[in-house]
DNA sequence: TTCCTTGCAAATCGTTTGCATAATG
DNA sequence: CATTATGCAAACGATTTGCAAGGAA
């Protein structure tokens, strides 16, 4: 545990990852948190989120080119990148968790875990022509 | 295809990469290059690089915090990220392109593929302690 | 000659950090 | 009181880009 002592901010901060289900990114929370706090500022977002991350308060996802989303579902899942409008969606979908014996299976090393995500078009921008 | 002219560049980057197993980054692609010919510049690299990945001639390789890496080796197949001292490793392993149906099942977009690789400690570091 | 590519340096951009001050335990 | 957290602004680091000059078709 990293966190030694409350603060309002981190509160503001987790309370609104907690009513969001699109894996807002830094900029996403602060534009929202600072509605209710104008004085925080942007750093202040960064540290909270990366220390969540850190406790395993929170999930910090990150997909290559776009900058990093933040969830505060911590459940083992999967998330989908849409390659049209960029949006990012939790699986309803089995666990594959056994693929990370597939690859151990002639692996010298000790494999700890995967991380994988999906990409395509969402159910919306199929809709789009 | 974007690539329309030749240059001498280009060539001994996809040269120098097509020597290379351990997916280097382009800094070091450019460190390299740069023995050959010491007036390449960092940016050149970068634009070629990025030009032939999306030529489908070489891979990019991104892995959240770590810099990007390049890859020569097309052919599908999947990677491993030492925690310890950050190699890239090829796994050998059976292929599991079939999460992408199990992720399919009970979603309405389309899925066109998934990014999948795997972290923990390599064959050298869990010899060293 | 056309126009793509290069070298160079400056610009981007998401994220991190140093510092003095405020808030917490 | 001892320390952690904050706001602000400056710093970072990987990558991209504008521009004038060089090179390929």
């Amino acid at each position: 545990m990293v966190v030694r002592k409350h603060s309002k901010q981190r509160d503001m901060i987790m309370d609104f990852l907690m009513t969001r289900k699109d894996h807002p990114t830094a900029e996403t929370v602060y534009l929202n948190v600072r509605e209710l706090n104008p004085r925080i500022s942007l750093g202040t977002v960064y540290r909270n989120l990366t220390l969540l991350a850190e406790n395993g308060e929170i999930l910090r996802i990150s997909m290559g080119e776009n900058m990093d989303r933040f969830d505060a579902d911590t459940s083992p899942h999967y998330h989908f990148i849409c390659n049209d409008c960029g949006s990012v969606i939790d699986l309803d979908m089995e666990d594959i968790d056994y693929v990370t014996d597939v690859a151990a299976k002639r692996f010298g090393g000790k494999i700890a875990g995967h991380v994988t995500y999906f990409h395509g078009t969402c159910e919306k921008c199929t809709k789009v022509h």
